[in-house]
DNA sequence: AACGCATATTGACAGGCTTCAATATATGCT
DNA sequence: AGCATATATTGAAGCCTGTCAATATGCGTT
């Protein structure tokens, strides 16, 4: 009557449910996707798109460096990061590196996570 | 001229942009999302939620353990995380327990996440 | 050339996360 | 009670990440 007596009526009875539950993401896009929600879930990492975020423009290290508190080498350690995960980008004006945020990347980054989350919903 | 003669004129010439640059989340917010975001982003948890998903309704232990690569214990360390975020919970019928998606909790943290992530757009 | 400043890189350390074997707990069956 | 199965917990090992001091690199100035 219930799921449970049902289950007892199987022919081997050593499973509670079907054996046929694979998840629909793969591992491999399952791993992409982590690897990017990881590289978006840290908090300094937060403040620094926060900061490019606000100044459409462009912004120069120092003013990263005073809005975080890691010193100079956590932040261009993180900066790098970001980088290479190309959602942001710099250019050189003399001694001075100025970020900016790749809005196009995010755009489509923001459109990944959103679209598994939605599978979940 | 150029911005970089301007900066030049000013009067402690040490620094390239101004100095009000907080950023506009604060670290504890930035703290409390990125804790999030870690928590979805492992493969692991993902497709774990993504199981979870497909089957409306509830999911035994014995099949998520079936649709990850990875040892009894550690299927339910990650449930076990999952849990204490609220992001899912379980009813236990007799020896089995059943799995199921805290829909509500998802959709707000996938809101809280979007509405983030739309901030840098 | 020599110096100062801005940024990047290196190397090392600490702490946390993931994983698993072993064990514990709980439930059902005989 | 005794045994088998399902799930949770513990404890330990390895790996990865974040951080910083120290150093390197590159640019501008004198």
């Amino acid at each position: 009557m219930n799921s449970v007596i049902e289950i007892e009526e199987r022919a081997f009875g050593s499973r509670c449910c079907g054996d046929d539950t694979h998840a629909r993401i793969s591992a491999e896009a399952a791993q992409e996707l982590s690897d990017e929600l990881q590289l978006l879930g840290h908090p300094i990492r937060m403040q620094l798109l926060d900061v490019l975020a606000r100044h459409a423009g462009q912004v120069c290290v120092c003013d990263l460096e005073a809005a975080v508190p890691v010193k100079q080498p956590t932040v261009s350690h993180h900066l790098r990061l970001l980088r290479h995960a190309g959602l942001i980008d710099c250019e050189r004006h003399g001694q001075w590196a100025y970020y900016f945020l790749k809005r196009d990347a995010l755009a489509a980054l923001r459109a990944r996570v959103a679209g598994w989350m939605d599978t979940l919903g």
